[in-house]
RNA sequence: UCCUCCGUAGCUCAAUUGGCAGAGCAUCCGGCUGUUAACCGGAGUGUUCCUGGUUCGAGUCCAGGCGGAGGAGCCA
């Protein structure tokens, strides 16, 4: 019996007689030659049926083949400039072939679908060239974040999913029925982690997060996936180093390690090989000024090239704002120093000058927008009080991360990475319901 | 919750002023030794999202509903 091989390690078995196991991509006939694009999971490539070389049996099971029927091809593995493929330039000259299973007739075509479409057959999609090129960047992305966090002495401490109360109090949570008592499902890990580096350090937490707000955007989820990272005596400075070091990381290695994929997705990386530190800081004073400055000017943003909004003192950045501001540099951006009214109620302000606190966005280019969010947390027990009646939070629900301040506080910040936000803008993706395997899109819970 | 747009063959779409329901792809049959979403010839394919209304006549106009897309707010 021939060896079995992954069409990825083809070749490295050039000359030799080999089977692989796949399922059948497209097949292309020509009278006495048959073309079987076969994908095994592990990369495609065209396994080439020469009526003379098989004989007339073995070319009618060819031609009796449908879209991904399973199949074990065997045949001689040889290099080819013409053959099509991921990673391409090695093809099958098929001596054999054995059916698994003739599929029935594949509801997706090499031709245009509507999104609707695809989505109902996500379980099906995700076959796809493209899709199959997103998901392996996403695994890439998701081995950086914690190759980078565990080298660089973070412990992952996961926490809860099911918990009590709001996390940061203002966004809208999933409500559940925990025995009878109301739960809801985590939109962070945060709370938890500043109790965390109080026994370990350095910490981070790394799962599904859940909100459900009633939004309907192409950077939007219901259910997305978020890595929180959260350090002791930390000042936002020093918070700004290691965002920078850490999204450079991310981005290097999925350059480095899926060339192919992101050849396949035909993106065009030459701005995400800037991605070096040190990253641009600005202000929230200095970025409104620019915004206003800009529209002033009449400047438009993409996609629809519409007029850039101006901002009041005291806004938040809408998508226009910070696509423009992103676009104003040649690397993702930091803006720090936001209205202490507009951030969650945990931020350090500003001393000497209470209404802007020490939190930072991170904003990545070509309008992928906030990729991280993140700031220095108030560390005085009395100060924490106060904003916690000051924003009418059930006082009693916070009791305990109050009293982390109360038994060596120290210094500390941290942030939260959007995974799939992140994975759209190395992938060029348009869409965050593609950056994940199963979207959870409002309206959407299957499949 | 609000704003804009869309719903016609398995898929993507077209259909003039309200006047016989159309094309490409996919599928099936035939042809071709280098295809990359092949090409050439032939064949079949409809609850025009639903309910009601106007009209001699509605895919088209009106009302309500359902489903979808994009955006706002909010955020990763």
């Amino acid at each position: 019996m021939p060896p079995i091989i992954r069409i990825a390690d083809a070749s490295q078995h050039v000359g030799e007689i080999v089977t692989v196991r796949g399922w059948l991509k497209r097949r292309t006939g020509k009278g006495k030659i048959n073309f079987l694009r076969l994908r095994d999971g592990s990369g495609s490539f065209q396994a080439v049926a020469f009526l003379p070389t098989l004989g007339d049996e073995l070319f009618d099971q060819v031609k009796s083949l449908t879209t991904e029927s399973s199949l074990l091809l065997t045949g001689e593995i040889r290099a080819d400039e013409r053959a099509p493929g991921v990673p391409g330039g090695y093809e099958m000259d098929l001596r054999h072939i054995e059916i698994v299973q003739i599929a029935e007739e594949y509801p997706i075509t090499p031709k245009e679908h509507g999104i609707e479409f695809l989505l109902d057959r996500r379980h099906l999609w995700l076959r796809s060239d493209q899709q199959w090129a997103i998901t392996r960047v996403r695994a890439v992305v998701v081995r950086a974040i914690r190759d980078w966090l565990d080298d660089q002495g973070f412990l992952n401490v996961d926490t809860p999913i099911l918990t009590p109360a709001a996390g940061e109090g203002t966004t809208t949570l999933f409500k559940i029925d925990y025995h009878g008592v109301p739960a809801y499902l985590a939109q962070t890990g945060q709370l938890y982690n500043e109790a965390n580096i109080f026994a370990f350090g350095k910490v981070y937490c790394f799962g599904p997060t859940f909100r459900a707000e009633k939004s309907k955007t192409r950077r939007h989820l219901q259910e997305f996936w978020m890595v929180e990272p959260e350090i002791a005596f930390c000042k936002l400075e020093d918070l700004l180093e290691i965002e920078e070091q850490f999204v450079s990381y991310i981005v290097q290695t999925a350059l480095t390690k899926c060339k192919a994929e992101l050849a396949l997705l035909e993106r065009d990386t030459t701005l995400l090989q800037n991605v070096l530190p040190p990253f641009p800081r600005i202000s929230y004073d200095r970025a409104v000024e620019m915004v206003n400055a800009a529209a002033a000017q009449g400047e438009t943003v993409p996609p629809n090239d519409e007029p850039l909004p101006p901002i009041p003192w005291g806004g938040d950045f809408g998508a226009p704002q910070e696509t423009f501001l992103a676009s104003q540099f040649d690397r993702p951006l930091f803006v720090t120093h936001y209205p202490t009214a507009v951030k969650a109620f945990y931020m350090e302000p500003e001393p000497g000058r209470p209404e802007v606190c020490r939190s930072a966005d991170l904003l990545a280019p070509e309008g992928y927008g906030e990729i991280i969010g993140g700031s220095e947390r108030m560390s005085d027990p009395e100060q924490l009080l106060a904003a916690i009646r000051k924003h009418n939070l059930p006082a009693g629900a916070y009791d305990w991360y109050v009293e982390l301040r109360q038994f060596g506080s120290v210094p500390h910040s941290g942030f939260g990475l959007g995974v799939e936000r992140t994975v759209a803008w190395i992938t060029g993706i348009s869409h965050l319901r593609e950056a994940i395997p199963y979207p959870r899109v409002l309206g959407r819970l299957t499949p």
